[in-house]
DNA sequence: CGCCCTATTGAGACTTGTCAAGTCGGGTGG
DNA sequence: CCACCCGACTTGACAAGTCTCAATAGGGCG
């Protein structure tokens, strides 16, 4: 089972632990916001005045340069949590893949109920904690990995969040977001997921649906083995 | 100014902000440790039990996988702080460059003091947001930069700190380092020196040893302009 | 059905990696 | 003090991987 799977939301990852009145105190602070699909939920350089729970719907997480090439930095999902930042404004911009919605909190009030509530701010953390993680992972697949090992690091990663019990995968970006996302040009990721297909590691249903026949040989690849 | 060029090393970045009491309180917590040249602070998959705030050295973080390849994540430096994790173990080593001193804190007694302190939470909370920014570059970097611009970030980034007044950089890790660092072959960091050198962006006095000629066209290039 | 947008495929150029040889410099021992 | 040795770095030639540009295919929608 998988967090998306649940006809209800999944609880944010920011209640682990909190009693009921906590949850209803953090609640209290929060607006909820519907998000159209392809739409920023902020961008780049945005003053940082809020923070978000993801309630539903598939973000991607990206940062652009000066001359215009774009790096993704993530996908984040349903009880996630973004908006993080340590300046005036956000270094990142946020999109929603699918039509979302989020709870959105004012930065400072969040940040003064975290005084309050010591497991919310080690939640918080938490958070940051495996956002990091996966940031190291990245950095790890980009520096040393292949290009077919990348797009099978994307799928085993991608697929964790949105795979369902017959192995499908529902790609909700367009291969230019994979691409950017694994530092490839779009025509590579092409070639590398119709070498994976002939190799009978995936299947594609459509171009956007990908059947993962041989997840042992997936994590071999992704694992660069 | 940068920080190395102090004689004294410079306060730990925890301290900002902090009465001089608080100093203290955290003070008496930490044990200074001395680090050999080339040794490990801490390697990957140890306990997490400790924390660390760099009093003198020079060190690099790095990730190993199982089929043996690294990605070395990050070059750190005195007044820096690491050894967060957030699971039992740390997800990464980290190495002296020089000869080095750490304070060393026990994680369960630093983190109830952030409680007592929230400052230092803050601080805290600041160090890993620098280190997040970072870590963004770094993943652009390796992502959408081209060889002899990744190296050129390399400098830019790793010359912020260790950079004196006559441009001069002292390269303290080897160019396997600079290469893992960068994903790159050692050939190749080794072949965009050389290319550099030929442009008049840098020069040579030593093989560790740069100086760089032209510092605006080494920071385009670093920004892949 | 035709249009448009996206994805795939192909051919060739360019960048980076691989392997091997050569250079440099510091340290050791004669 | 010099010769040698060793490791680290550089350079060269070629191979492999990825990118670029262009053409083709496929799917969704009017």
């Amino acid at each position: 089972m998988t967090q998306t799977d649940d006809k209800t939301p999944p609880r944010s990852l920011i209640y682990t632990g909190l009693t009921i009145e906590e949850c209803e105190k953090v609640d209290s602070l929060s607006r909820v916001r519907v998000i159209p699909q392809g739409s920023y939920l902020f961008h780049q350089q945005d003053e940082a005045h809020s923070l978000y729970s993801i309630l539903d719907g598939v973000f991607m997480v990206e940062r652009l340069s000066v001359t215009g090439l774009r790096q993704v930095m993530a996908f984040i999902f349903p009880g996630n949590f973004t908006g993080f930042t340590y300046d005036q404004t956000v270094e990142y911009g946020v999109r929603a893949l699918t039509p979302a919605t989020v709870a959105e909190f004012n930065r400072t009030e969040f940040m003064a109920l975290c005084e309050v509530i010591p497991q919310l701010k080690f939640n918080m953390d938490s958070i940051t904690g495996k956002l990091m993680i996966r940031l190291f992972d990245q950095l790890f697949a980009m520096g040393q990995k292949k290009a077919h090992e990348r797009v099978c690091f994307f799928l085993q990663n991608f697929g964790r969040w949105q795979i369902d019990e017959n192995n499908n995968i529902d790609l909700l970006m367009s291969r230019q977001d994979i691409a950017d996302f694994l530092g490839l040009k779009i025509e590579t990721v092409s070639r590398a997921f119709s070498q994976l297909k002939k190799d009978g590691v995936i299947n594609f249903r459509s171009s956007n649906q990908v059947t993962i026949l041989d997840p042992a040989r997936l994590k071999r690849l992704a694992d660069g083995i």
